[in-house]
RNA sequence: GUCUCGGUAGCUCAGCUGGAUAGAGCAACGGCCUUCUAAGCCGUAGGUCUUGGGUUCGAAUCCCAACCGGGAUACCA
């Protein structure tokens, strides 16, 4: 039990005695006490004056009292106006910093048999194209959520749905027939997706060409755009594909390879990975069958031209297709098919798509029709909904060039990490490997940070000048800070300083050693909250939070040089539980903490 | 039109189950490297929390309305 929950028990207590009246606890309405007040835990009494029919103050003074005789970790207490500001004492937040050292794995929770499965949809990208910055707050969010809610305690599967068939992947392909020489990545030494990103933009070129000449010849911008020769021949492959056609699937296949390729790369720059990953080639089929059941169940309706609905009018929304007239499958079928083979594949206790938020309808729309296919798990869906990132100059938009690579970005990144770790020299020992690695986990972790501690549901600007820092609230100082914690039980060892654990600490902690005892020890229920709100950014503000206050105390409080035994022994052990905290912590945003930098 | 999400310092963002004087970083200005790493620390300046009502001891936070912006809205994914 947290000294949180033992201080409300007790309050409920003591206003039974005090005043006999029942209180429900959510009424005791319990914060952190502000810095400039004495106090560790504050009470806001105003709810209570109403029982106790005294002042405010006489109110919090008659609760303070019960608890200070009451409470052993209550050593004292101060009011101020109406809020009761509970001293919580030095003995206890020692105890609390000695268990917190000897606990291997402080704050989390091992999933057992026993834990729910939780299965987390990420990435999800197109096959006919890089990964950009859209794709990088989606990888990293999914990432993120499914450490921390492994470390809540869940069993985690996490899974990706590759979108491989369909018009878009025919475009790339035509253009590599008509256009292509017979060019492979090994041939051209270009990333695999990247080649394949190159050739739907080469056939978006030669389309619009066409279009232009056939307008230019007297056609309607519709018909142009119908029958331009490159469109025709898309489909022709989209045709030949469902047909199954020899060459065409190996043409298929073979240019996914490519792009699978060039993704694995950039999952692994990322540091982001997938236990199952499905492929739309091979399940857009199974939700059609659904479809056709709920359609001779009298679920959904259809229409004269042989086109499938459902009717959500009851549910207060429109009318949703689920197979096209021609009879082939949209979006929302091939969803429902994918769904439902992943329940019978898992024993799943909990979905979670990690989706934008410009599908919200999408999957209220897909929760919904589930829940009338009979499936319990409908209603159980959790979109995990995120903003989009914008640019400067507004949306990015692929054909307008204004896309952020995520190849590019991660790379130039690392050049400003080289640069700037070279200009400040503090590498100096390490081998070129090691210089490169710590390079590159800086650069990663400026640009995860950046990402993840913004609010998962708000859109969130990027600027690829400025935005990108290594200075403030960045992944970088966060990194630097633990190199330094590193560093100074580096030299510590070095000085046969000892710090060990078995050592229990007794030396009276001053203000600044409670402060950063306080915060550390708030990290279970920081993981804890990440965990039910969804959100990286939790964990991202706790870490910094805690971060600053470690970097004002170590330029306030000598550790190494410290004279007293006792003292120097407990801010070793602050300075060392305050690192593990931090790597931790990372480890929950996917970011990589260097030993120094 | 309807639904939905947002609007907090010049910029990027915290804070939102109602609580004390609204916080950080960047940018600007001024200090601090013979001490454990200056990717740091300290200080100055910067606010009608879009606007107007309401609820109450108390509102950036909850409710209503307006304005501005993003997104969705029957055969793209």
């Amino acid at each position: 039990m947290s000294i949180e929950q033992i201080i409300r028990v007790k309050i409920i207590e003591a206003i039974e005695k005090c005043y006999q009246q029942t209180v429900d606890a959510n009424l005791v309405q319990l914060q952190n006490t502000r810095k400039e007040f004495e106090g560790d835990i504050t009470l806001v009494v105003f709810p209570f004056v109403r029982m106790s029919k005294k002042s405010p103050e006489q109110t919090a003074a008659e609760i303070g009292d019960y608890l200070k005789a009451n409470v052993e970790e209550v050593s004292s207490y101060n009011v101020v106006k109406g809020f009761l500001n509970i001293v919580i004492s030095s003995d206890y937040w020692i105890s609390v910093l000695n268990t917190i050292i000897s606990t291997a794995n402080y704050g989390i929770t091992e999933p057992t048999d026993a834990s729910k499965l939780v299965m987390v949809e990420y990435s999800s990208p197109n096959t006919n194209k890089p990964l950009h910055l859209g794709h990088i707050r989606n990888n990293l969010l999914g990432f993120s959520l499914c450490e921390i809610l492994k470390a809540n305690g869940n069993k985690v599967v996490k899974t990706n749905i590759v979108n491989d068939r369909g018009i878009h992947i025919c475009k790339s392909m035509y253009a590599w027939k008509m256009w292509g020489n017979g060019e492979t990545p090994e041939s051209t030494g270009i990333k695999g997706d990247h080649l394949v990103g190159n050739y739907y933009v080469k056939f978006d070129q030669e389309y619009k060409k066409e279009i232009a000449a056939l307008i230019a010849q007297g056609e309607t911008k519709e018909n142009a755009e119908q029958n331009a020769p490159s469109m025709q021949g898309a489909r022709e492959l989209l045709l030949k594909w469902e047909a199954k056609d020899a060459e065409t699937i190996a043409l298929w296949q073979m240019m996914n390879q490519w792009v699978y390729a060039g993704f694995d790369v950039t999952y692994k720059a990322l540091g982001v990975d997938f236990d199952k990953i499905y492929y739309e080639s091979e399940t857009y089929l199974y939700g059609k069958n659904e479809v056709l059941r709920g359609l001779a169940e009298g679920v959904f309706y259809q229409k004269e031209d042989s086109s499938v609905w459902a009717d959500l009018t009851a549910e207060g929304l429109d009318q949703k297709i689920l197979l096209r007239s021609d009879g082939t499958s949209v979006y929302m079928t091939q969803d429902i098919g994918t769904a439902k083979e992943r329940f019978q594949d898992y024993p799943i206790d909990k979905m979670v798509y990690v989706v934008g938020n410009e599908q919200n309808y999408h999957f209220q729309v897909l929760s919904i029709l589930l829940d009338k296919l009979g499936f319990e798990f409908g209603k159980g869906l959790h979109h995990f909904s995120y903003g989009m990132v914008e640019l400067p100059q507004g949306k990015m938009k692929s054909r307008e060039g204004t896309v952020v690579d995520a190849d590019d970005l991660i790379e130039e990144m690392t050049e400003v990490s080289r640069k700037t770790s070279e200009e400040l020299g503090k590498l100096d020992g390490y081998t070129p490997e090691q210089a490169a690695e710590t390079y590159k986990m800086i650069a990663l972790g400026a640009l995860k940070y950046f990402i993840l501690k913004v609010d998962p549901k708000k859109n969130m600007l990027f600027n690829p000048e400025e935005s990108i820092d290594f200075n403030g609230n960045t992944g970088p100082f966060i990194q630097y800070t633990y190199a330094r914690i590193r560093s100074i039980l580096r030299k510590a060892a070095d000085r046969s300083i000892a710090v060990n654990p078995d050592v229990k600490v007794s030396a009276e902690p001053g203000a600044k050693e409670l402060q950063l005892i306080k915060v550390i020890s708030q990290f279970p229920t920081a993981v804890n909250e990440a965990g039910e709100g969804y959100s990286p950014a939790l964990i991202a503000n706790y870490i910094y939070e805690l971060v600053k206050e470690f970097n004002q105390f170590y330029h306030e409080s000598p550790i190494l040089a410290e004279e007293n035994e006792e003292i120097r022994n407990l801010r070793l052990v602050i300075a060392e539980t305050a690192g593990k905290t931090i790597k931790t912590g990372m480890k929950l945003l996917g970011i990589d903490v260097p030993e120094r930098m």
